[in-house]
DNA sequence: CATGAATGAGAATTCATTCAT
DNA sequence: TATGAATGAATTCTCATTCAT
């Protein structure tokens, strides 16, 4: 019974620190980090602040988690296509595609990437989720050029171009909420972008 | 003698409204919007907080001040070089390596347009000068697809894509305080992938 | 036992918020709006600044039940005197009396009626406490003149008359604090102007 | 020379205190102790703040004397009316009368008499102002006591209540910013109502 | 374990007063 | 004498964190 009992709370809990998470990423995407009080995401996630302290040991270390569980998710979607078959230049188009399109779905979340947090601590963090999605980006880029199909380049700062280039161009239709029309087209000249980037005019 | 005590006066005050936003920009510079309190910038300014409020009507006017400044100086240097002389391709080249070079020297000015700023006031300008230099370059990019030197593409998206991407990888630097041999190298990079991105595919 | 933490607490709250507003009226009686600072009002209260803002929204809002829940308790006693029995008169003098027997032992409350406060939002509820307290008397006006008690008359402007006239005198007193001997003296003169300024000299 | 000028010095010296105190006279008639700061005064007085604690050694004493000249004023057209000839009666109506047409005029000098100012010396003053209008129609209460015109009273108090009488009904009209004919109406009201207030009873 | 009331340092802003020019 | 820039203490309000229940 004691076992029994032990386990239904492990999963309470669990439930419980998904929750809080849930609630501090909503509230991120929603109205960036200065709308993320503790007790912002203790109203929604249905818990006490208290209870936020319970599972995360402060404010900043949620947000931490915040955006490395999303990056982490994200990258796993990025790394399945990169790390797919076909062309080089394929997998670094459906890869940006993926990621730009799910972005104007949520489009706040990516604009958490690029929101200045009030923790230091968060800053760190944000830059080094960058650095995760540029290290995606790096490992088709070197395939790329090991296959020839890109020309030789720097893949770190072409990376960090990629992942610069559709995060700003993903921000900005924020203002103009527009159709699905124009995210077509603007998926496909972020895209077009990218690609012409990493390869060769020949 | 009126008349010299009103010029000197009215150089002190232009001197103290300088030195108002070079505190301001320094901090933001320093350790981004997140550290430039008012009570800072007045303590490096070497003026009282109430001296602020002479010369800047809120501390969210005088933000939004430090960052249209630097982007209207960065944007007169741009305009320069985009509407000068030589091929489209050349001038995309030196606007971005002039911008880039420069960046470089204060690293975290550049951050100032990608962080997002606390409050929504300096937010909204943040955007608006992303677009003064996105607009910078899509006039160069028009002229390359008209000279048929570029391929057809978004100008929009291209400029803004090109906006993001240098921004981006001028960002990353900031944490490892890098030799200058290291930024020559930085910066080609980021011309050639800007150049690649906007010339391919033809 | 969750119940009973529960009902513990609820009275906590409830004596808080109370004590809140018995030491915003006590600063308020002892030397005006100007006096009662937040801050003063955590330091009598024995709490914190912080814990002020979790009863109530805003400074404004405190202050303005401060003069409201003191002007619906003068309000329901009043009532209780202007619509029970006996002749207009009677009970126009009684209510007079009550209510100037009443601040004269705490004589700064009444003044909270009469100075303009320094935050239009509380000057606002300052004007509709005066009104409520005219409303009463404007009850046993109707009622005198309708029985042929008392004059034709405009009800609106004698009502707020009375108001004006015992509230300025019964500010007077708080120079020259008095004994009981004069302050009976006082009531009744007051009493006695009020019945003859409504009244006939028939 | 030396004498003109000095003539001509102490007329400009007092053309200028004169400037100050009008400023502060409009301030306080235009929108309460509130908005009347150092720097408003000066700004509407064409004068600098420093100019002002040349003729004033604090902004309270400024606006103590604001006040006291004010009601000096008042109460000089008060006397003569109180003191002039006719009956008691007739005196008291015409002085009510009279206060009641200019403060209709000018609604927020009245109102300056009850707003709460920012210090208390200035509220000092501002009680002894009231306790100089009452003596005024102290004067003439005794007077028709004399003379058997109005029954034995408190001097004291029935000159309180009407003061308090008058200044309460006269501020409650600012709201509804009404025509000359209401006007007409509410200072027919105020005079009788305190006509009644002190004859009646006889 | 959960709660949420309480804390208190820190933020932006205002304004009477002073003093160098 | 006049100016008005500068001061800096005071005010209201916020919010991450703690701890008694």
């Amino acid at each position: 019974m004691a076992y029994q009992r032990s386990a239904l709370m492990q999963e309470r809990l669990a439930d419980n620190r998904q929750r809080i998470l849930a609630a501090a990423r909503q509230l991120v995407a929603e109205g960036g980090f200065r709308a993320a009080s503790v007790t912002a995401v203790a109203g929604i996630s249905g818990l006490s602040t208290g209870a936020i302290y319970r599972y995360f040991p402060s404010k900043a270390a949620l947000f931490v988690e915040v955006l490395s569980s999303a990056v982490a998710y994200e990258c796993a979607i990025l790394s399945a296509i990169v790390d797919g078959e076909g062309s080089a230049t394929a997998r670094l188009r459906a890869a940006v595609e993926s990621f730009a399109r799910r972005a104007l779905q949520g489009p706040h979340l990516a604009y958490a990437f690029i929101a200045e947090p009030a923790d230091p601590e968060v800053e760190a963090a944000r830059i080094l989720c960058r650095r995760d999605f540029s290290n995606v980006f790096k490992r088709v880029l070197r395939q790329g050029i090991a296959d020839g199909e890109f020309p030789k380049q720097s893949v770190d700062i072409s990376a960090a171009c990629i992942v610069g280039a559709f995060t700003e161009a993903l921000v900005r239709p924020t203002e103009h909420r527009a159709k699905r029309r124009q995210d077509r087209a603007l998926i496909r000249s972020i895209v077009d972008f990218c690609e012409r980037a990493v390869t060769n005019g020949g």
